[in-house]
DNA sequence: AATGAATGAGCCTTCATTCAT
DNA sequence: AATGAATGAAGGCTCATTCAT
């Protein structure tokens, strides 16, 4: 990693602790609010009055603690893809990883997967308002845009390849590799979350037989021995 | 399908036609400035006199047309996602498929991904658009839930099934094998058209190898013969 | 006169035609309490809603026609210096005066005092705007420094130096006597106008004794002669 | 001067001394950074909080020290006008210079100029203020209006009387002689230092023949003696 | 005396919508 | 069908002032 993305990586985590210069009680309180009403309305159709009612303080004090709307909306929206990208930010993440000697491909991923599997439920709203507004906010959008270029994605790179070293994975491209493993988490928990929000499911299971369907896709496998779970 | 569905689908019909009762060259023009400003800012951020400025009308022609902002929303986004589905909206979809007698089910899926991503590159700003105000317009929402629930996912579910059969898919619950192949052509149609809208690459080559992944899988297959396409 | 001062007239008399362009009834009542306003309580202090609800229309109508409250302003106080000095834009208006072969110096200031002082008496308000918001708006004062260094001075040059040489006026700068006449009058006005309303007076009378001391100064005269009119 | 006179004397004098009832190190800065504002953008447009700012104080510290932010100002402009009349307010004012036995009347102008010119030009921003206010505090208005009134104009016209008894100054109502040699030394000044505040020139000279002009007028002397000092 | 968070009234401006022409 | 002036509610934001610390 180069020096220049070694300075990056701290301001990063800077950003990722922004959000927590949350002082008084009432601008928590705000805060929540915002976050109740962004995610519900969408940010441009939400007023700062309804916001200060929600958070019970005068209008004016929402405009003490940010000098605008949208800089509300930035210091709310701003570090949740930093949080989300966290874990990918750690300095030894790929190399701790990588030490654990008889580590499986596929039990990484079942690692990684219910962790931000857990993360989103955790901060469904937060991350609700920031995929609305990244097309809309220039400034979120290439922030989060250099985040998962620069930092997700190359420290990914760096496991495939790993993997691969040890016959886990295929020869393929690594960010195709990525990329369409992403995809099916992230359609998986959509549909979840969005779609039938209600049903509960075993989500252990699920997501077993979803790595059933990354690692040996949807072909059936010639004949006898098929290393499937049931 | 049920005869309820029967009526339903005509009336789907009729809202895939809807976009089109246009009828002066006026209100084309408002229907196209639309399209460009909702999903520029976003539905709530556009502003009907910016609207009819970029239309070349009064402010007051829009709202002979459309009797809300709201109004034009919906009768720009409502019929986008029907049309996204008219493919699957015709009688004999699954029929017809399901007749060809040597097709593979890797063609299919090849067919309907090149065929849809034409589509998404042809009505990109509108889809953009739906799928922001999906969220806020719970007539959207409702209507678009019913039609992927009730059609997409039926019909497909027909054809997976016969594929089961045929032994060229394994079996898992059709739903899942659905969710997780659309979630792997969405992730590469976005990634390609928002991540990286100018980088231009063999398209064809991508739909291939990204096949590949559906079919088999990230793991290696044990030895010898892999019956990859090139 | 420079051809850029050519074309400079032409722009400042359209200027002066600006506040002209005054459409609708609604906006002259908006223009007419506008004026009150501003002038009673200074821009700053001046609120639209007040201005609408004095002008009977509603607070949107104002931003209809002018697009901020400084434009407003603007639109009212600029024409006004142009006006106030209208007399010294015409082209012909040294050489007519220096025509009139046996004319007075006297007379002349007389005239000038008399048509200008009519002018203040009508314009008062918008005057007092003028006046009032010149050092916080830049457009104003760069405006009206212009044309009173550019227009009224060169041109009542011309005429002071004819006078001179006709041995009517002292020898001494140009500019210092039109700036003692200039004071002395616009101190007699706003004597008249801000300290005593209300008393009234003989103003022609009052005019030529002031023109007494513009001529003669306040020393007396040796001896015998003195050419003062009673 | 009649006994009401004389206390209100004693009131303005106290006023005067009014703008150094100032107690800390912090209240004086508040008066100075209010002063810089207030003369910078007129007193509506300035806020209490930039003042606060300026200062280096608390935005509360303001309040503590001046109820409102109109007494602010008031408390700023108001003494301002009671000291440009302070040489006036002096009990021996008028019998002090009428001792002086062969004193000219021109020199009498020319002491007060010089000394009320050096004034302006150190309580320039004040005055600005002062000027700029006056019409919108009745407080202000009334105060100084009284002050020129009752002060001013009654201890110049004792002296102007003198001289004219004297034979210095021709026959005409004493005010109107005030108003016109008050007149010119303010165009004077307010020439120099709005139109062209930074060309530097001899003011000396440019008093002495501005006393010209208000001595012996425009009108050139019949023949030989010309009594002007060079 | 000093602070600065909090207030809420009020400001300028925008906007969807109406309606007379 | 088309216009565009008019509306008035609502929006984001500022500000003088208060008050607990």
């Amino acid at each position: 990693m180069s020096e220049q993305n070694e300075k990056w990586l701290k301001e990063l985590m800077m950003l990722a602790e922004g959000s927590d210069n949350i002082k008084t009680e009432k601008q928590a309180r705000i805060v929540e609010a915002a976050i109740e009403i962004f995610s519900e309305k969408g940010f441009a159709a939400a007023s700062t009055s309804e916001i200060a009612q929600k958070a019970g303080v005068a209008e004016g004090t929402i405009f003490r603690h940010y000098k605008t709307k949208k800089d509300l909306l930035i210091s709310i929206a701003g570090p949740i893809a930093v949080k989300m990208a966290a874990p990918f930010l750690m300095r030894e993440f790929a190399s701790k990883i990588l030490d654990l000697p008889h580590e499986q491909f596929r039990d990484l991923l079942r690692t990684i997967a219910k962790d931000r599997l857990q993360f989103v439920r955790d901060h469904f709203k937060l991350l609700r308002i920031l995929i609305h507004e990244i097309p809309f906010q220039p400034e979120l959008l290439e922030q989060t845009k250099a985040l998962f270029k620069e930092i997700v994605l190359k420290r990914m790179e760096e496991i495939i390849i790993h993997f691969q070293k040890k016959g886990q994975v295929i020869e393929a491209p690594p960010w195709r590799i990525l990329r369409t493993t992403a995809s099916i988490f992230i359609g998986m928990v959509g549909t979840r979350l969005l779609l039938m929000p209600d049903e509960d499911i075993d989500e252990d299971e699920e997501i077993e037989r979803t790595l059933d369907l990354i690692m040996y896709g949807l072909s059936p496998k010639p004949k006898e021995e098929q290393p499937r779970s049931t």
